[in-house]
This record gives C-alpha cells, sequence and structure tokens, in this order.
RNA sequence: GCCAACGUAGCUCAGCCGGCUAGAGCACCUGAUUCGUAAUCAGGAGGUCACGGGUUCGAGUCCCGUCGUUGGCUCCA
C-alpha cells in the first residue's frame, strides 16, 4: 500500500508539499489510505474538492467558496446559477466517480498572495476566501483542469476517492453571516473502503429507527397539530405517563437537596421585563400580550410580556420579605413553562420547540457560597446522568457582545465557576462569547444515540438581576448586602429531554418511567378477572399496566404488546390462574419466565428502586 | 427568518406526460372464530388530495400565495 500522505509534529503534509518543502517522507511517520483520522481527514478534503470539480463541469459557471472537512465528512460552500435539489445528487456523484477514475495526479503549487488575486480577479468568493488569508503566499491544488484555492492536504491522485456519498444539499449564509447572502452547500462523507461507508449508512438508518419523532407517532407519546401551531407539543396518555413519572422522581430529588417548591405566573408587565433587561436584549423570542381595563382609552392599556424564563418570578419571591443571612443559600424550583418565538425554520420535534417547561431552580447566595454550590449541582447532575446511562461533557461560556453588567463583575462570575469545576476535577470546554446576557454559563452537553450534542443543562451564574432588582440580604454584622443569583436546569426541559431519552433507548424506556409497564394478555375470556385484580394491585404501587384482552386472537395480541416495547409482557392462561402465577416475557432482559404472584411484586419493587436520584 | 425538498384516509405509502367514480396495507366498525407466546377469516366504513387563488374544455398532477413538515444555515433549553 502506497502512503498518501505523511505526519510530521501532529501535523499531517501530503506528498505534494513534502516534494516541495524537501521534506524526507522515508524518514516520516507514514498515512495510508485507511480509516484512520488524518487519512480520512485527506480523503474527505480531497472528496469535496472531487465535488466541486464534478460540479464545475456540470455547471460551468458555479463559483466556489470554502470547502472543509467536518465530523463524518465535508461540504463544499458554492453559487450557481440554477436551483439543485436532492435529485441532483445522484447527477453529481456519478460524475465525481467518472472524474476519479480518471486516475488524475493532484498537483500542488505556491504564488503570492498578490497574484492569487490577480488571477481569480473575475471570482468574487474567490476574493472574500482569500480575504481571510493572512499569509503572503498561498497554494493552489489543481486536478486536470480544475484548480483550487486551498491549503491542502490532499490525496496524490483522484484515484484514491472511490468511496463517498453526498448526504444533502442546504442553503448556508457566506461566511455564516445572517445578513450576507445564502450559497448551495452540498454535504457528503467518504471513507477509505466501502465497507466502512457502508457500515456508515447503515448506522444512518439505525438512527432513523430511532428518530424520536417516529417513534413518538408509533408509540403514541405526543403530537403536533398543524391547527395549534408550529412548536406547540400535545402530550397524549402515555407520553404524559413517562413525563410525569420523570416529573415525581424529580420533584423528590429537589425536596431531598433542600429546594423549595414555588410557582409564578406565566405573564408579568412588560414594566417588569425591562428592568430585567429582558425587554432590550430578549425581545424578539419574546411574546407579548395587551390587557385593557376599558377598551375605549388607551391609556387603560398594559402590556405584560410572556415569560420566556423564570428568574423574574423567582425574584420577586425572593423580594417578598426581608432576607438574612441564615435563609442563604436559598433553593427555589419550579417546573416552569416557558413561550420563546424560535424561528420557524429552527423547530425540531420536541428538541426545539416553542412552548416548554424547564427543571428550572434559581439560588440566591453570598459570593463565597457559589464555588460549593456550583459544586453540589455538578454532583446532582452526575446523578441524574448515570441513571440515565448518558455520557455528557461540560463547556464554561464567557461574556457575550450583547452583555449587561460590567466585564470586572464578569471575571469573577466566570472564575468562580472555573474553580467549581477545576476543584471537582471536571474537564470542561470554553466557549468564549457564549454566555447568556446576564452571565457566564456552564453548559452541560449530552450525547445522544447518533452522538449528536445536546445543551441540557446549565448552570448560570448572576450577578446583574440581583443588581437590577436591588436583592437584599442583612448579614451577620446586620450590614445589608446583594446575594448573588445561580439559574440552574439539570434536564434543561422535559421537552427535549424526553426526545433525548425516546432516541438513547430506541423506545425501550427502562422499567421506572415507562410510560406502559406491564401489559397483561389473557388467554381467553376466563383469564380477565385474574389480569385486572393484578392490574388494580399495580395501580396502588403507582405502576402503569394495561389489558390487551379485545377479540384478536392471542398471538396478535401478543404481537401488538410487544411493538408497545413495553418492558413486561405477562401471558395469563388457565394454568396462571389456577396457581396464582404469571407468565412473563421480559423485554429488557429478552427471556420469559414463570413468577407467582409474591415472585412478581417483590420484582417490580425491585424494578422501581433501581433508580433514585 | 433564509436556501432546498415535501404535504394524498388515523398511520405508512401508490397514483405515469393534466383525462372516466382517487387506490393498497395497517388501524377502525360488524359478523364468525375463543385461541398457550410476534399478524385467524369475511364484510363494511374512512379522503373538499394541507388551505386559498390562478392557468386549462378538464388539476391530486402545472403556476402563485399561506400554513405545516423535513434537511441545513443563523439562533438556541
Amino acid at each position: 500500500m502506497e502512503p498518501i500522505a505523511i505526519q510530521k509534529d501532529d501535523q499531517i503534509i501530503d506528498l505534494q508539499t513534502a516534494q516541495a518543502k524537501n521534506i524526507d517522507i522515508e524518514s516520516a511517520k507514514k498515512i495510508y489510505p485507511e480509516n484512520t483520522p488524518e487519512a480520512l481527514e485527506v480523503i474527505r478534503h480531497s472528496t469535496a474538492h472531487l465535488m466541486a470539480q464534478a460540479i464545475k463541469e456540470l455547471y460551468p459557471d458555479a463559483k466556489f467558496f470554502v470547502g472543509p472537512v467536518v465530523d463524518e465528512g465535508f461540504y463544499y460552500d458554492f453559487r450557481v446559477g440554477e436551483k439543485i435539489g436532492e435529485e441532483d445528487l445522484k447527477k453529481i456523484e456519478k460524475k465525481m466517480a467518472e472524474i476519479a477514475k480518471r486516475k488524475l495526479p493532484i498537483e500542488r503549487y505556491e504564488i503570492s498572495k498578490a497574484e492569487a488575486i490577480e488571477k481569480f480577479k473575475d471570482d468574487d468568493l474567490k476574493q472574500e476566501v482569500l480575504k481571510s488569508i493572512p499569509s503572503d503566499t498561498v497554494s493552489i491544488y489543481k486536478q486536470g483542469d480544475f484548480e483550487d484555492l486551498c491549503r491542502g492536504p490532499h490525496v496524490p491522485n483522484t484515484k484514491y476517492l472511490k468511496n463517498f456519498k453526498l448526504t444533502r444539499v442546504a442553503g448556508a449564509y457566506l461566511g455564516g453571516d445572517e445578513t450576507r447572502e445564502m450559497l448551495t452547500r452540498i454535504y457528503g462523507v467518504a471513507f477509505a473502503d466501502k465497507q466502512a461507508l457502508k457500515e456508515y449508512l447503515t448506522m444512518l438508518e439505525e438512527a432513523k429507527k430511532r428518530d424520536h419523532r417516529k417513534l413518538g407517532n408509533e408509540l403514541e407519546l405526543f403530537m403536533f397539530s398543524e391547527e395549534v401551531g408550529a412548536g406547540l407539543p400535545i402530550w397524549l396518555p402515555k407520553g404524559a405517563r413517562l413525563r410525569s413519572k420523570l416529573e415525581q422522581l424529580l420533584f423528590a430529588a429537589h425536596r431531598k437537596r433542600g429546594y423549595e417548591p414555588v410557582r409564578g405566573p406565566e405573564i408579568l408587565k412588560s414594566e417588569l421585563w425591562k428592568k430585567s433587561g429582558h425587554y432590550q436584549n430578549y425581545k424578539e423570542n419574546m411574546y407579548f400580550t395587551e390587557i385593557c381595563d376599558d377598551e375605549s382609552r388607551k391609556e387603560s392599556c398594559v402590556e405584560y410580556g410572556i415569560k420566556p424564563m423564570n428568574c423574574v418570578g423567582h425574584i420577586m419571591i425572593y423580594k417578598s420579605k426581608k432576607r438574612s443571612y441564615r435563609e442563604l443559600p436559598l433553593k427555589l424550583f419550579e417546573y416552569g413553562v416557558v413561550h420563546r418565538h424560535e424561528k420557524s425554520g429552527v423547530l425540531h420535534g420536541l428538541f426545539r420547540v416553542r412552548e416548554f417547561t424547564q427543571d428550572d431552580a434559581h439560588i440566591f447566595c453570598k459570593p463565597d457560597q457559589i464555588k460549593d454550590i456550583v459544586i453540589e449541582v455538578l454532583g446532582f447532575v452526575d446523578e441524574i446522568m448515570r441513571s440515565f446511562d448518558f455520557s455528557y461533557e461540560m463547556e464554561i461560556s464567557t461574556k457575550p457582545d450583547k452583555a449587561i453588567g460590567s466585564d470586572e463583575i464578569w471575571e469573577i462570575a466566570t472564575n468562580a465557576l472555573k474553580e467549581a469545576l477545576d476543584e471537582n476535577g471536571h474537564k470542561y470546554g470554553i466557549d468564549e462569547g457564549g454566555g447568556a446576557f446576564y452571565g457566564p454559563k456552564i453548559d452541560i452537553k449530552i450525547t445522544d444515540a447518533i452522538g449528536r450534542k445536546w445543551q441540557c443543562g446549565t448552570i448560570q451564574v448572576d450577578f446583574n438581576l440581583p443588581e437590577r432588582f436591588e436583592l437584599e440580604f442583612t448579614d451577620s454584622d446586620n450590614e445589608a448586602k446583594r446575594p448573588v443569583m445561580i439559574h440552574r436546569a439539570i434536564l434543561g426541559s422535559f421537552e427535549r429531554f424526553i426526545g433525548i431519552l425516546t432516541e438513547h433507548y430506541a423506545g425501550e424506556f427502562p422499567f421506572f418511567i415507562a410510560p406502559t409497564q406491564v401489559i397483561f394478555v389473557p388467554i381467553g375470556q376466563d383469564h380477565v378477572a385474574y389480569t385486572k385484580e393484578l392490574a388494580g394491585k399495580l395501580t396502588e404501587m403507582g405502576v402503569d399496566s394495561e389489558i390487551y384482552d379485545s377479540k384478536d386472537s392471542l398471538n396478535k395480541r401478543i404481537r401488538n404488546a410487544e411493538k408497545q416495547k413495553v418492558p413486561m409482557v405477562a401471558i395469563i392462561g388457565d394454568k396462571e390462574v389456577e396457581a396464582r402465577s404469571l407468565a412473563i416475557r421480559d423485554r429488557r432482559e429478552k427471556i420469559q419466565y414463570n413468577l407467582n404472584e409474591e415472585e412478581f411484586f417483590t420484582k417490580i419493587k425491585e424494578k422501581l428502586s433501581e433508580v433514585r436520584f
């Protein structure tokens, strides 16, 4: 096998560059066309160029912007006169395969930036790319009569580019800037061999099967309605059962940790949103309504904002009486229903909606308590994530452009978060400028079944709102002092979290939250009475069960029960009624066994106690 | 919001290049069957083809607008 590139000091250098710069290939670490991260980077980058070449041959007027490698594949942004749809991908793929077969050598040469500006003077997109390059010389890669401005690295010949697939067409703003023109973007994947490509495509198919929108429909968990409006989920009985179990477990977990349940109103006067800063900073995402005492008098009208966050209500609760340092930290929590006017294009099943319920809490504390509180919350998060077998990572977000509060205040808050993470030995990333407008935050990102990352939990330090609302407590020295506020959510929202849970478990929820935990299938009518007796006992234990006693055949009913992906199906016939026992099909353990009544209820209790947050 | 695609029965989907009364499977209803571990048989009912407008002798099919959905971009729990 011939190498396609070499690696030196963690840098991938292609053979063309190595030759030009007289780097000794023999003594270097070689990269072969295999499915290693380094080789895939080279292959994918070159496949992006191959795609650009194919597009250029099919659409001669096409102009190209950038074509980088991303997770799993690559994309290229370009502009053409005509519309490109999914249909056209096949055509482009075919052309790519044809070009690859020409076995074109991929050559590299360097020119000065000034020469490049002259060379591409008729190409405004290339000028755009050149603007962002700081160095004086640029490299050009050439294959056949196609050439492109590129840093590399690339494979030496198009013959290495055989195992690719174009996956989707999309629009993308030039440079990611919403105010600029929208280019066409085509995404593709590429691998070193056929097998890896096939495995990847199979994985995508598998992922589709566990899509929470599909499963939500099949398992009757939730629905959306065009008549109701986009992004407004409707919870069906089974989804509501699941959600309610989650709510109850989490409620107890909060009480155990000293949180006080509270409840704020859904709409608050706009004046208050002006005081909090939401009116100035978050208005485009808020819904408003006007309430008039007397329709004929405009001055009797008051504008109200539907809450997009719960903090203001909790602040009012804090302010309801004079607070002592002895009360701090004061932890208020609420399953807060919030409304946010998200742009129509971003809505996505339960993952992104316009009305959702946060497991929200605000902790009012003294500045010197921040670190301990954050450490405690991190522990809470970890227990919940482990209960659901989730992996997650954390990221600190710092001051954004649009923010209230001084740099100094931001620095104090940001450092407190970092210290808490450091002290607990947590690894974390940093998202510069990614904070909320009122303070820095730690985001907890769950990795879902398909490897996508979702922001769920969040811990945000806030020095600003206490300032704006003039919050105080009387300290031990009898001085009035300002508390710090910590916003935090662990699931983030029930909607998103349940969407992620559904995909994570592919609809096979663990017993303690499954919408239906047991389905009874009586073989004949004579066995129904006994199943009703058992189901009644389960209801008393807080366990949801259903009895499949329709006129359908036994096989049909067992099939339907299994399709519901419930943890346990219990078949009841003459033998079971007589012995007061159950024949269990355990979907989670994938076995069948018989239990007597006592053993059954013991098993149920065991399964229920598998989780405690 | 922007780019692209899509919207036919409760669900999954056929319906050609515009041409007779818009089809299937599942689900639902009725009848027969009463069954030991993943689909019993027969019959029936269900659609203003998302909504509104236009082109045409004629529109599910072509065009425009609106709503919604999907994949991205920007944004975000």
